[in-house]
DNA sequence: CTAATATCAGGACAACTGATATAT
DNA sequence: CATATATCAGTTTTCCTGATATTA
């Protein structure tokens, strides 16, 4: 507050560009998905679990990851548990937690999710952008992955 | 469908990250806003008026802009009336169209946002990024802007 | 007892869809 | 009449907060 020093142009212009794209993709992929298809969150939570596996991760777990209360989270794990994706086992070690694990099924859609096959955004990627871009986006992300691990 | 040649590595890597990240920012982004703050996407509007300033743009551009439906938008603009920040006018050679133009309360604020100060996102790409990485993300964010545009 | 985890209940917000009115 | 714009009403989705139970 004392100093106050003024932001740099390229932080207050990434920033202006960050939060309009931000709005503007999640809405993209929502209208692109199908009746059957993932939420945003849904699909991150598998992937996370897909990269843990064998182990497992509680809801807490996926909540932190994931920037959100695990209330909210708990609400995601239970559709995707309606869906028949993951299964609630109670840690043999710690009776408070209960371990989240992909199903034979949840594996088989996550995987395939990560091929992309028929998902909206990983398609435009393909044929709109050349590959150079494509690392771009992708060391892009690698740097807002950072931002707010306070 | 004929083809349906497999999306590059980096292609379905970037869709991944992408969507994680969107997800982890929106939520960080909300929770660091105070209770007087625009939301994203009142932020976003207030600074496409501010681009195409004198002229003012409908409800129904600024929809197209920002990839939602004109009756969303209309929420959006008229919770910015209800704070004084835009005014609408009926435009004199078209008497469906009714123009969104910043008040000057509305400019300076507008123009306040943009230097960013007290806003969570560009202070953290200020604190925790290299200006090399700022432009990897300002340019990524042009890749990407780009996708969704039929 | 305190801390971590899970669950239940209620609410807020941002976006959607559908229907209607008005002007071009 | 067909199209574009605006507005009204109702709904859904996603996330939030607060309260309570259980176990370490």
């Amino acid at each position: 507050m004392s100093e106050d020093r003024e932001a740099t142009p390229s932080a207050v212009q990434a920033s202006q560009q960050v939060r309009s794209v931000i709005g503007r993709l999640r809405r993209r992929i929502r209208a692109a998905a199908g009746t059957g298809d993932l939420t945003l969150t849904q699909a991150s939570a598998m992937g996370r679990l897909l990269d843990s596996d064998g182990q497992g991760l509680t809801t807490s777990d996926l909540a932190v990851a994931e920037g959100m209360r695990h209330q909210s989270m708990a609400t995601t794990i239970a559709a995707l548990t309606a869906q028949g994706l993951v299964e609630r086992r109670r840690d043999p070690d710690d009776g408070r937690r209960m371990l989240i694990v992909l199903t034979d099924e949840g594996r088989r859609r996550a995987e395939d999710g990560r091929r992309a096959r028929g998902e909206w955004l990983a398609a435009e990627l393909q044929a709109k952008c050349t590959e150079a871009e494509r690392q771009t986006v992708i060391a892009a992300m690698a740097v807002l992955e950072r931002l707010g691990h306070d």
